[in-house]
Formats: structure tokens, C-alpha cells, sequence
DNA sequence: CATCATCCATACTTGGGGGTACGGTCTCCG
DNA sequence: CGGAGACCGTACCCCCAAGTATGGATGATG
């Protein structure tokens, strides 16, 4: 199925990150990466001293997808910051168990947390800005961005899918963010 | 300091409810407790089956203070519900270190993850009642009180203390309501 | 006083995961 | 063909936390 040849130090970081946005920082480890992998532990402390180095290669890949998406949000197409904000949700989506991993982490992790922190930092500007172009003054656009911010990751934490209407919504999205952008829809 | 006589069964469960809020779930060691209560394993043995059995009762625990919090928000003396959200809020900041653990824990425990649930499903009630209460129709009430305690629970993941601007408000709670409420003050 | 139940200390075993030592097997290159 | 280095399997050690076995200390009771 995978790499017939030799188990590169990508394919462990690859294999890596995806257990941790399966099961978390501690669902990362050795045995069962390289059962999953087909290999044993001599190959990974092959490409690895130990294990905090395979960590620390997960944060850089973290940072670099997050500086990507950032990049792809900042050159997005559209200028409108309504579907900015929209994209931006979107986005939130995919990378929902990569990032919730990378929270919880952050919690017991000075590296980790500190990776967080300048992620959001980066985030809450681009929504700011988006509020600022909507005509928001900057205070309040700074809080309505950290609002939605907070919203969206605590979706991690809230268990989505017994409030009482049986419905949600698949549009749940857009009427939050019109809420946000002081709408009553 | 403590009791001088025995370490009965329920210090056991404070001492350990006090970790779990501190440490969240994994932080619970029978070790570690026991150093805590001047005692050793054999003290917990006594008084537990097992681990799984502390747990349950934390579980319990919790279930116990949280109902008794919901009872004190609905025989609250005030009917306003602006002022009742704020008491929700506030009443929030005391148990966010047991409630984010709850939460973590549930991620991977079932019956915790029923707690919370439960628990979950009592509070919004709450909310959107307080919202209906303020004229919002039914759907917009329950949207709004979704995206209020998710935004609050975000809190537990956002590491709050790097915005830009370094007043960060004492009042912020107050102008976030607000928002949510539909103002824009 | 003798006895029984309560409560806990001591010492032990067990399982799992990180980490290490070393030997084996490929492949490439001279 | 024959090393040399990359890559990995095997067996092992270490540490930690859960769990167990058993005996000692204490207090109430007849």
C-alpha cells in the first residue's frame, strides 16, 4: 500500500502528524507508529535521536502548513471581507483535529504554545482586518474577531449534536458569522 | 492541617477532584494522591475497587456540584436576563479549571463525555431561555446561546494574553455579551 | 482482657512505552 | 567481487504507575 522501498524520516513525521490529530500529543508513539509504518524501532531511532525530536519536527510542519494557509488566505482571490471571513471558517473545517491537537498540546508545551500563539497572533489579524474593512472601529473589531475566534475553537470542546432542533443547519456558519457581524438573521 | 484522624473515602475523591481540575484527567495518580494525603497506596485500595471506580465517582462528583449550580442559576433572586447571563458568565470563570478537564476527559471517555452532555444540555437551556426572554426568536435564541458557550468554552484553548492592545478590558465579558446580544457598543 | 473489624504500611508483581546495543541485510560504488 | 554505509530487526534495560498480598497498628466491643 505505501512506500515499498525504505521508511524515509518524512514518512515518520507524516505518519506521526496524523496520529496526533487523531488521538493528541500523547497518542504519538513509537511501537505503534512503526507497526503502522511496518517497521520496528530501530528504524525510527535511525532517523531520530528520540522522541522529543519527532515532536519538534511536528511543529515545524504545524507552523509551515499554518504559514501556508495563511499565505493562501492573504492572496485569496476575493477582496470582499465577508467571504473572506467565510473562507476562513471553511478553512477552520478541515484543519479542526490537527489544530485542537495542537491546543491541548500547547497547554503542557512551552514550544508548543508558544507555535500557538503566533499562529492566532497571525489569525486574529487576518479576521481583525476583515472587521476593519467592514467598517468595525479597531477596539471592537478586535474583540468581535476574538469572539468568533474563541467560538470556533470551542467547538472543540462542545459535543455538536444533541442541542434540541434536529435540523443544525448545514448554513449554521453563515448565520453565526452574521451574528457576529451584528445581523440578526 | 487536614483531618488529623483517618483519610476516609470521600477525601480521597476532594483530593483527586482537585487534581483533576489542576492536572485534568490523567493528572489523577493513586501515587501521588496518596503523598498528597500524608498516606500510602494501601489507604486508596481500601476504600476503592480501582482507578476506574475513583473516576466514576469524580464523575459523580461533578454531576452533583453542576446540578447544584443550575439549581442556584434557576432559583436565582433576578428575572432579568441580561443580569442572569451575566451571573451565568461569572459563575463560568469560577469552574473553568474542572469544566475544561471534564471536557478533556470526555474526549475519550464515554460516560464523561455523557456528563458533560447532560450538563451541556441543562446550560443552554438556561441561555436560550434568558435569550427568548430578551425577544429573540426560538431558532436565534438557541443560535446565539450555541455560540455563547462555545465561545466561552473556546476560552479554555486560547491562550489569552496577546492580543494587541494591553488593557485587555475587565469589561470585556460585559461588551461580549453585548455583542452576542446584538449591540455594538 | 481478648477479639474482631477498620485502616493503612511495606513489599512485591505486572504491563507498557521510551531508549540502547548490536547484529544483520540490502544497495551502491570502486 | 568486496567493502562501506544506510537502514532496520531483535533483544534487552529502565522507569513509572496500576494493582496485589499480607501483616501491623488502632479502636470499639463483649
Amino acid at each position: 500500500m505505501t512506500a515499498r522501498t525504505k521508511v524515509s524520516r518524512r514518512d515518520w513525521i507524516e505518519a506521526a502528524y496524523q496520529e496526533l490529530a487523531r488521538a493528541g500529543e500523547r497518542g504519538v508513539g513509537i511501537n505503534a507508529l512503526a507497526a503502522r509504518l511496518g517497521v520496528t524501532k530501530g528504524s525510527f531511532y535511525w532517523h531520530f535521536k528520540d522522541r522529543p525530536e519527532l515532536m519538534a519536527a511536528l511543529l515545524d510542519r504545524w507552523a509551515h502548513e499554518r504559514t501556508d494557509e495563511m499565505l493562501e488566505l492573504a492572496l485569496g482571490s476575493t477582496g470582499d471581507p465577508r467571504e473572506r471571513l467565510r473562507r476562513i471558517q471553511a478553512l477552520g473545517r478541515d484543519v479542526a483535529p490537527v489544530d485542537r491537537a495542537m491546543r491541548l498540546w500547547a497547554r503542557h508545551d512551552a514550544a508548543a504554545a508558544e507555535a500557538v500563539r503566533h499562529a492566532d497572533r497571525a489569525l486574529l489579524g487576518h479576521i481583525t482586518a476583515c472587521l476593519d474593512g467592514l467598517g468595525f472601529a479597531p477596539a471592537d473589531a478586535r474583540l468581535r474577531a476574538r469572539l468568533m475566534l474563541r467560538s470556533w475553537i470551542g467547538g472543540y470542546l462542545l459535543a455538536d449534536g444533541d442541542d434540541g432542533d434536529p435540523p443544525a443547519g448545514p448554513d449554521a456558519d453563515d448565520r453565526a458569522l452574521e451574528i457576529f457581524l451584528g445581523g440578526t438573521p
